[in-house]
DNA sequence: GCTGAGAATGAACGCGTGTTCATTCTTAGC
DNA sequence: GCTAAGAATGAACACGCGTTCATTCTCAGC
């Protein structure tokens, strides 16, 4: 009975969640402390901490250290492939022109280049040399997310006069795309959102003359 | 006596060598290490082996594991920025066209785009947002190098009829040239390095028409 | 109200890490 | 040839890490 009083003053009871519950508050808790500490830093006692759980049951869930991570980074690519998707793959816009300008406000909302998963992002791009499955997961990710550039790209070249090289233009503009989050990332207070936007729309306007409206 | 043909068999000779040597050749080895094993594994134990040095040597001219680390971030970007203004800041060019011309094939060298280096400039990337050290060293070699590349363009803006936004092109420039490197490091069989110069001319031709010649 | 399945806990363990330092070796200056 | 300064070594140490697992706790099914 005291036992019982000191244990609720201590706040401690014990709840049981769904194992696809814990995992996810494990990932979100990961992806937070490498925005804090640095990948090379993140240690399985920090994330759990920051998870508000017991030492134990990272491993409980993802057995190893490795595999949390590697989840960790799957969360965020598939999260932004299914955003970008959502846009691309959509039958609804009236035009090219305007799926293009939805593309780019997504890839610079506040919820894409949120400094936590921008830091997660180029986290493990700056492991995968050396780790063939982070460097499949990104190769995987960045693939998907061409395809379906590179066919709106056609889409907006074969409206044109100009002749452009489609394989080039979708080759840069993921570049660029990839250089402006770095940008972002790495000098917050010097790139900001809007000047990122206003930048890939200054270099798709020399690609693409017609969407200058 | 016996003690000496021992060692003179095990090819252990002890050789001294100045500080400056014995710096460089630790900072070489560490950034074999990390484009091997990647920057969150790397043991000094790793380092100086790969080094053909002793355990403690790394600690004797660093003092830190850490600051072993940031001189070797250092070393790359001097390496960069040197190798850029040398370019930029030459009068021996008969051309802004030309000069950019160089630009592109400097920036796409084997030397520059070579695996270990990239793989070291993103290592610390992934880490700087963590680091503010690791941060200030990145930010100041982009804000050098955007500094020349700006007046370049300013040159070539000025040269033209159509105006150009030449803050916007910059920004975009860097970091198209930033994502292509990213993209060569992660995926180097589909985008090489003749790949990634023929993209930078496309989006750059974009934006400068005079230079098509 | 009981009970078994399994979710959650956290103390304990062993290993690998960065760092130290007593010792050995080399060489410049005399 | 001697010596002092200091470069180089590698065994030893303390600490923090990922992982394990005996134990405690929860609740669905009966």
């Amino acid at each position: 009975m005291q036992t019982k009083t000191i244990k609720s003053l201590a706040g401690k009871k014990r709840v049981i969640l769904p194992r696809a519950v814990r995992r996810q508050q494990l990932i979100l808790a990961t992806m937070r402390c490498i925005s804090e500490v640095g990948l090379s830093s993140v240690t399985m006692a920090q994330v759990t901490k920051e998870a508000g759980l017991s030492r134990g049951i990272a491993n409980l869930h993802f057995e190893r250290k490795e595999n949390l991570l590697i989840e960790t980074l799957r969360f965020v690519t598939d999260e932004y492939n299914r955003g970008q998707a959502e846009i691309l793959d959509a039958a609804t816009f009236s035009s090219a022109a305007e799926q293009l300008a939805a593309l780019i406000q997504f890839q610079f909302s506040r919820s894409v280049t949120e400094a936590t998963k921008m830091a997660v992002w180029f986290a493990f791009y700056g492991e995968a040399t050396s780790r063939p499955t982070y460097q499949k997961i990104c190769a995987d990710s960045d693939a998907r997310a061409a395809r379906s550039v590179r066919a709106l790209f056609t889409q907006l070249g074969a409206a044109q006069e100009a002749l452009i090289d489609v394989g080039a233009v979708t080759d840069g503009y993921i570049a660029l795309i990839d250089g402006l989050w770095l940008n972002i990332l790495l000098a917050p207070q010097k790139m900001t959102r809007a000047k990122a936007k206003r930048v890939a729309r200054t270099f798709l306007e020399g690609v693409f003359p017609s969407i200058k409206a």
